[in-house]
DNA sequence: CATTTTCCTGTTGTATACAACGTTGCATTG
DNA sequence: CAATGCAACGTTGTATACAACAGGAAAATG
């Protein structure tokens, strides 16, 4: 049984692999090779593109077709930079709004004597830190600032995951993201505000360090000659 | 002689009748009405429509048609405590990029002496304040700050034109926008900074008096009753 | 050989027909 | 009269056909 397959799951798919670097950055298809692919007309595909080129991660160039979004190392730096301010905030205002409950459990999936080297995947890990950030933006009860932080996720993701294949930074986040809880229990913003700060700065010193290098790797495009078994 | 109405228009057009309050918070309409409107077919309709679902400008349900977004007061002070974040990185940030030459431009815009009351309409004053942050946001050289700086715009816009009615404030403005000018000339950031906070707080207190009473005016649907002549 | 022109192909933009589904009103039944 | 089932309508979701245009290749021309 093959499910229908719709335009919001086209949507999901195609962000995947952009996301995932399944499709090379700067590489071109065509509505009609993602429509062949799915097994759809061109019309679900249509909104599915359009909808990913509002979020910046392709490019539709009118009768030429669609690129995806090329990784420029200075863009990513202005991302950074904004997600500082964004997260600062975030503190500030989870630090007012947040539960002591909620916080706790936060402290806990976090603690450092709970870790064990190799027991989590490295994939793992690095969805549950972005989980992490997002959970705090969320306490703050500010939906805007959700909306912004996953949006600048989705940008920066791609550096965020190259730049980190060691066990000493995965035992310094989980360090951080400990204290950064605990601070918060103690509702000392000024000092959860400031070990914030220095996380991400961490994580974006991590990320310059990436090169152009690492990112062009052999990824094919997905779509090339897959119209009909 | 009517030109071609194509899709990027129907949006720019809808999204403009959203902004205006032309058409009512919380109306209802469908694609149908609006192609009928624009003397097109539903596609480009479409296109427009979910571009702004995707800005949360209107809400598309599933067989149900298009509602305008409501104006929620709870959601404007969110939009408000990021655009503090945003804008004061941004004042940071241009205060190190900018050259003289445009922080003297903008200065000299917004000098006091220069303002004749009543010279200006109110209408266009309202518009340069938008565009003097904007431009700030510009001067830092930083492109996501920018993209999420315009998205918070179009949304706190209603209550920053409803609650702008008297000249003391028009007066305010001048003088904080030539400050903020001054400072950031002078290279004082943390100035700079706190001056811009202190402007951004200040519109806050305006937009929290504007009670829902205000928003809910006669506005009715401008799509019922005109597919043709 | 260099240059211009023309035509062809590929791709997106739009129009239209149809399918699927939710809603609403009315009739039917207890 | 209240409650329930049913059918007709309105609306969005998708498929398909056609139009418009950009780009390149090939042919014509000097």
């Amino acid at each position: 049984m093959r499910t229908k397959v719709t335009a919001q799951q086209i949507y999901q798919s195609l962000r995947s692999m952009i996301l995932d670097l399944e499709l090379a950055p700067g590489s071109r298809f065509t509505e009609t090779q993602v429509a062949d692919y799915f097994q759809v007309s061109r019309t679900p595909v249509r909104e599915a593109l359009q909808r990913l080129e509002v979020e910046s991660q392709i490019t539709i160039r009118p009768k030429q077709g669609c690129f995806v979004r090329v990784v420029d190392i200075a863009r990513i730096r202005d991302y950074y930079d904004v997600r500082v301010a964004i997260e600062t905030l975030a503190v500030q205002l989870a630090c007012t709004h947040m539960p002591d409950a909620a916080l706790r459990e936060l402290a806990q999936q976090w603690d450092p004597t709970h870790l064990f080297f190799g027991a989590e995947s490295s994939d793992r890990i690095k969805q549950a830190e972005e989980a992490f950030h997002i959970a705090l933006a969320q306490g703050s009860g500010n939906d805007a600032l959700v909306r912004y932080l996953t949006d600048i996720n989705d940008h920066i993701r791609v550096v965020r995951r190259l730049g980190w294949p060691d066990y000493s930074s995965i035992e310094d986040t989980y360090a951080e993201h400990h204290d950064i809880c605990r601070l918060m229990l103690n509702r000392d913003v000024a000092g959860a505000e400031a070990c914030m700060l220095q996380h991400i700065r961490k994580s974006q010193a991590r990320a310059d360090q990436i090169t152009l290098a690492q990112l062009s790797e052999p990824a094919r495009n997905p779509f090339e000659g897959t119209a009909l078994q």
